[in-house]
DNA sequence: TACATAACGCAATAATGTTGCATTTTATTA
DNA sequence: TAATAAAATGCAACATTATTGCGTTATGTA
């Protein structure tokens, strides 16, 4: 992952603030992608809760990262691929929901067969997202 | 669908009270799962927000109801298929979320091929999610 | 260094969801 | 039908997640 935090903002014509750093910093260095609410603990006094939202708002609009809502309804996020911008993600790619330590990772590498859908429905994206028990969980069990 | 849903609730060991009839009639008589924002716009003043949220987790325990997560991070629910019970869901389908009018369609006659997860992992339940534009809406455009 | 504006912090408000407890409803039994 | 025990409900209080408006501050640039 680039670690170029500040050129990437001043690509995409955002100011490279502190606030903006921090928070890539703590979802670029990641496996898996990161609920908001763990961003906000891990943030604490250091940005105000309504600045967070709007980082990840914005983010997730210049293609910087994507959201991800878990099993339970909660958002997370992840870092987007080098193909996203703002006018497009390119990343539907599907994700590993474990159910033990609640990461949610991408599974970048996935590839779908064709799905047969009903007469007169039009997709426009597929999602598709797995449950159960991830490697690291696995492992110290 | 079974209309008798006193009956129904008595064979899961649930009191057949207003309330949760009332609650099995909106959500029976849909094509598509309704959110809980909907349904407790539906019921008004007629069950308390709290007896709602109950009512639906009850259901959901006993294998009457489903809930869906939409790509909102929305929580909507769904009659299940007659196999479920108390002991285990049998509904493993897939869902169409319509854009344009945000209903929940079950597709239950999809099936999906094996997909093969990374190393370690080990997979419990799949979720797949479409997201598109409905047959309804499709026909009033 | 000065300036324009983008971004932030704070306060207020809304929506969604949970818990404890007193009261009411339901199903059963007398 | 009336009494009873348990289940379910309603209400109050509270927690979490999310949004909006507005005055202040930080950032990039000239
Ligand atoms: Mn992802
Ligand atoms: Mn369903
Ligand atoms: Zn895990
Ligand atoms: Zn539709």
């Amino acid at each position: 992952m680039n670690r170029d935090f500040a050129g990437l903002l001043h690509q995409t014509g955002l100011k490279a603030t502190h606030s903006r750093i921090s928070v890539l910093e703590i979802i670029a260095d990641r496996d898996a992608a990161i609920s908001q609410p763990t961003l906000e603990k891990m943030m604490g006094d250091e940005v105000d809760r309504v600045t967070l939202y709007r980082i990840l708002k914005t983010f997730e609009e210049k293609g910087i990262v994507h959201k991800v809502i878990d099993l339970h309804g909660t958002a997370n996020y992840a870092i987007c691929s080098s193909q996203c911008s703002v006018h497009e993600h390119h990343d539907e790619h599907f994700h590993f929901n474990c159910t033990n330590c609640d990461k949610v990772y991408c599974l970048n590498d996935l590839h779908l067969p064709a799905i047969q859908i009903p007469q007169g429905f039009v997709t426009s994206s597929v999602s598709l997202s797995i449950t159960g028990v991830c490697k690291n969980c696995n492992q110290q069990s």
